[in-house]
DNA sequence: GACATTCCATTGACTCCGCAAGTATTGTCA
DNA sequence: TGACAATACTTGCGGAGTCAATGGAATGTC
């Protein structure tokens, strides 16, 4: 089915594209972008693990590794839960906070640009409404990057 | 923005549900049986590696990687062409037809079950026609499973 | 006919991430 | 209370794919 292999392709494609660029100008990956644009928009700008992993639809272990390179890079904290010794919270730093917001600004206007390149704003909606009916994909949403 | 979101999430979702049933099933990635699907319909079901990266979204070298695996399975052949020494061809065997053919079957009725649970026919039409439109996705077309 | 250039393909080192297994903590129910 | 399940997270291992570097072959240029 056209539709099926034509997502593995978008996906593909743009990834490849946007995840270039983000990587030379901020080190980070798309999931590095998402996780600390999820965080911060969070309560506390602080999230537990768990949480992060369904928003992102990673695997816990795939979060874990997620956050040891944040982590290392001083952006994210980590922060133990006081009721709760088993959970530890992924707290987004003040070093992390500036880094979203740098990186922020050009990422979000080349998203832009490749979409706006080809849709419509109506039809960016309307693509958004259809993947967002797919299993899972409107979990938390309010999702990617402002705007 | 949302439809870039949705579209990592929407990969990602169903990316790992189809997969893991291709694999449970009949070993394949799903990369695995886009190739096996492009070559058996290709021109005396060979085609050039070259080729096959820009039809796969791949780079050369994931290619190598991808026909190693299939060509250890015994899917498929690595066919010298005679009029240029540099490239050599990826040719289906018969066992690699068989095999796609087993797995079609399953597979195609999986795809068709997963979008035909959340879209209609005309959706589906729309959400292939808007996801086409973005750079490099529908290069080498007709594309994906039997239908 | 020698040279640089370009193209096809492969390899090694690396990243990302899932799976399965393991640990630690919490909750439940006798 | 103590046993057992469930939950949150981490870790070892392996698969898949990228990049950069390489080698071999074809092409264009003088």
């Amino acid at each position: 089915m056209r539709a099926w292999s034509r997502l593995l392709r978008a996906y593909a494609a743009t990834t490849r594209l946007l995840s270039t660029e983000l990587q030379a100008e901020h080190g980070l990956t798309v999931n590095d972008y998402e996780a600390l644009y999820v965080l911060g928009r969070a309560e506390g700008r602080r999230m537990k693990r768990v949480e992060l992993s369904r928003r992102l639809l990673l695997t816990p272990s795939g979060v874990t590794r997620l956050l040891e390179g944040l982590e290392d890079a001083g952006l994210v904290e980590r922060v133990a839960c006081p009721t709760d010794l088993r959970v530890s919270y992924a707290q987004l730093t003040d070093a992390g906070a500036a880094k979203l917001e740098a990186a922020s600004c050009g990422h979000v206007a080349s998203v832009r640009a490749l979409f706006a390149e080809h849709f419509s704003e109506a039809e960016m909606e309307h693509l958004a409404e259809l993947l967002g009916r797919l299993p899972g994909v409107s979990e938390g949403d309010d999702a990617c990057g402002a705007a």
